[in-house]
DNA sequence: TCAATAGTGTCTTTCAGACAGTATATA
DNA sequence: TATATACTGTCTGAAAGACACTATTGA
């Protein structure tokens, strides 16, 4: 980028100053897995527009005013959103960015453009979460069952749509799975997770000896102990860097 | 932070108008193959910062003034700045979005948050890149030979590294590898484009067999007449939507 | 005729999916 | 004892990689 940024032939030197400038907020999806069913936190607004919709937790990027205050990076307005939002403390969910949107009338107010992120947060943590959350009403909502795309504020819809392909691209590539379960697990938990983000079953035997290879691979392990599952007892296992942030 | 109105678990009701903001920008890292070398295209600046220093084509989002106008989406700022950097007709070339990056130094001057885009622009339209680009130096640089990533301006070599990482992970992912090679193609070529995107070399024999399939599964179909490659002439190929923009 | 590339065939390994079978806990 | 789930084993088919082989052109 530089300067002479406008028009199409136009020469050069563009004070950038001169430009305006658009509002730019992030916008987090923060997902989590209860009781084998993607859920998802959504903030009910206060004020128009959309006063009473559901929206993606978010806010605005801190941006500073001059030279001596620059303001903060993007991850760093995410994490710190994810984390006044949550009231979870910084780096405890994993988090990533997904995509920036900014078409002209997203925002009926003015023009705002907004860089999406995605967080994974442990469902051991979720009841920690209410705690910290400011005064607006905060839920977690079922994305299969209770989420209404059309219902939402903005163009939450569209971001939820990206977010959710994005995270079951995700977890088939990467190692994330453990994002969403507690520090020890056992194969069944780990495949409750897969199921509800995306939204199949699986063959209980094929699925194990998928995440066996893991453990050939050096990526989980073992851990101690057993995990009651009201028949017989399950082996946990451990992700091998314990819950890596990244 | 800074802003008069800090904002970490305040009540609600900021006028986002009293926000400081960023100037934004879209950089766009364009790639082209030619001649089996994955080539990207930059522009030397003309003036500070970074004056002489060779830079990703970019430019600023047109963001409008008010109500009344309201500017243009990300995707419609990348597409007329990559048209106007190159001379191409607007939606001659695969255009999707990357990553937003926004360091708070990553602009000396000022806070400017960018979001970069990946172009690939089939290598017979290469010879008409120059003709409209404007005055400023603009030139194909061989991505693994020529570009000295620590030579860029600003923060361009992260988001170059982003970007071939995602153009190889796309490349084995979608059917994107019929946007770097013309409109009929022989398997050579396409095998030329992997190998110069991915940096290895692949076995002919497999190689084909892989887009074979593709042939079975109804996205590319043989074209007529054959390719003169110097010795046994190659069928050619066409990607069954000819070059589908999206 | 030779060199070079186009194009085909075969063998092996890996992995996913279907599915049967065994083991071990609780009710 | 019954049953539900943990866990193991087997078969099949798809696809990738290594590599040998045939076909067809230009020089």
């Amino acid at each position: 980028m530089g300067n002479r940024g406008k028009a199409s032939p136009p020469p050069e030197a563009y004070r950038p100053d001169d430009y305006p400038r658009p509002s730019v907020t992030v916008d987090i999806v923060i997902f989590t897995v209860l009781d084998g069913d993607l859920k998802l936190l959504l903030i009910q607004r206060g004020e128009p527009p959309f006063e009473g919709r559901w929206a993606l937790p978010g806010g605005f990027v801190r941006v500073g005013d001059a030279m001596a205050d620059r303001g903060e990076g993007l991850d760093e307005a995410a994490a710190r959103e994810l984390a006044e939002e949550t009231g979870l403390p910084e780096g405890s969910a994993y988090l990533a960015q997904l995509h920036c949107f900014g078409a002209p009338d997203r925002d009926p107010r003015m023009r705002v453009i907004t860089v999406a992120y995605y967080a994974l947060v442990r469902p051991d943590l979720v009841p920690l979460v209410q705690a910290g959350s400011d005064a607006r009403e905060a839920r977690w909502f079922s994305v299969a069952e209770e989420v209404k795309p059309d219902r939402l504020a903005f163009d939450h819809a569209e971001i939820l749509e990206v977010a959710v392909e994005r995270l079951r691209q995700q977890l088939e590539m990467a190692p994330i799975a453990f994002e969403l379960v507690p520090a020890t697990f056992t194969i069944a938990e780990l495949r409750a997770v897969h199921e509800a983000v995306m939204g199949v079953t699986y063959d209980p035997g094929n699925f194990r000896r998928r995440f066996m290879r893991m453990i050939t691979d050096g990526i989980i392990e073992q851990a101690p102990g057993k995990r009651p599952t009201g028949t017989k007892p399950a082996k946990v296992y451990r992700f091998v860097r314990p819950h890596p942030r990244r």
